[in-house]
DNA sequence: CGCCAGGTTGATTTCGCTCAAGCAATGTGG
DNA sequence: CCACATTGCTTGAGCGAAATCAACCTGGCG
């Protein structure tokens, strides 16, 4: 399993693992050969930063393996997690595209591989090919969607409802089904960031979390979180603002 | 003042009054003309809908003058507003070039016009005009940050400081200044779509008013409501997440 | 071994939600 | 034109939930 991926590595994004589900795809292969020349892959571990809120460099980030957070801060010392990454997602192009300096920072939240792109290059692959400027306009759309989507819960679910939701997305990605049904996760965040992602204290989730446990919805050790039944959890999780 | 408006509406986007600031400034004066015939202009009344979440219509609605509302509402009948758009903005875009329904309904909280273009037509300038997709990508990463910062507030700030944002906002879109100083404005909103605006039910938005009247912060008479000090409030509403 | 960061737990207070009543403005039918 | 319903808003009382402050674990790590 590891072999072809280790040569992708070498082999750049002719050959990238998620090359059918980045950005990129749309490219021809004369303009994925200018952004492969314009990339240099970096291996990031947990805790290090991809870039920093307020600074302005001129890149974009296409993440090819891990998980990468996104994350805001203001003066007072707040810190919010405002969202994941995953193969094949692209971060940080908000900045290189407005000219101006990010206004979140991004850091490796698991062993990570990201792409570090000349924002040029692309530049010139947006000009050169249209398609691709329609692909990040897409993809900047699902982002507003995702955004609206959790401002409307955080208007109207409970925190414990709002953990769930939460807890499902990252069943979802993080999670691993066993074979008796239930499903166990490494969470790849602290409890403070878990706790500014669904807006309560690192308190207040102690206490939800401990709830939850009692209801036997799941059970938490560290960052270790199994789910012995994952469909009662979606059902209790699932209000997706149908109609 | 009337009188250039009005020849305006009769002439269409060459001569729309926010052709300088509106998506279509990129184009040429041929594929604006496209555009422009493909457009039809429409008057609503507050209240009036715009279009309803979970429609597929095949339009992109461009705000001319006056205030248009984006509302999620689940199937439990809760209601929220996501945010409001103004002269130039452009609205319902996403469900056009994504191929869905609308995840959001729009609505009219002023007298409004608003032009309603084929999006067959607009497809087509973005084929022929790069710079327009460019300019949607720019909108939709704007709406990102602004979604961006609203959860980014209701995670850190209390709901009394999440109404002064709110207010301060509403007062550089619809206030007016007043010789002494002071500052008045007309809501378009409810109390309840106040309330869902600051996630908050509207029974605490009237005692969060009560509460910034007799602090002196501002004097609320139904849908008027005049700041004595625009000032002051700046300063107790400003933390706008720097650094 | 002691320190420290991250996490849990407890006690207390504050705050927001719920349910319920009251009120003003508006509209409707007799 | 008035009785009456309706809608939107305010106010109150009681309760439950979350914030706050503080103590105390626990597992690394120097």
């Amino acid at each position: 399993m590891a072999p072809p991926s280790d040569k992708a590595n070498q082999d750049g994004c002719h050959t990238c693992t998620c090359r059918d589900q980045s950005s990129w795809q749309v490219l021809s292969e004369d303009d994925l050969e200018r952004v492969n020349r314009a990339r240099r892959t970096r291996r990031y571990e947990p805790g290090d930063t991809v870039f920093a809120q307020g600074e302005a460099d001129r890149c974009v980030y296409c993440v090819k393996s891990g998980t990468i957070a996104e994350r805001r801060l203001d003066s007072d010392g707040n810190s919010v997690l405002l969202g994941l990454n995953y193969a094949s997602d692209l971060v940080g192009y908000r900045s290189f595209l407005s000219g101006g300096t990010h206004r979140t920072s991004a850091e490796a939240v698991s062993p990570a591989t990201v792409c570090v792109i000349d924002a040029a290059a692309v530049g010139e692959a947006m000009e050169r090919n249209p398609e691709l400027t329609r692909e990040l306009l897409r993809r900047s759309m699902a982002e507003v969607e995702q955004a609206q989507d959790t401002i409307f819960r955080s208007a109207t679910l409970s925190n414990r409802d709002r953990l769930l939701q939460l807890l499902q997305e990252l069943l979802r990605r993080h999670g691993t089904m066993a074979a008796d049904g239930s499903c166990r996760i490494e969470l790849p965040l602290s409890r403070r960031d878990l706790a500014s992602m669904i807006g309560v204290r690192h308190e207040t989730l102690s206490r939800i979390i401990g709830r939850l446990e009692t209801e036997g919805m799941a059970q938490f050790s560290g960052r270790h979180v199994t789910v012995p039944n994952p469909r009662a959890l979606a059902a209790a999780a699932s209000q997706p603002s149908a109609d």
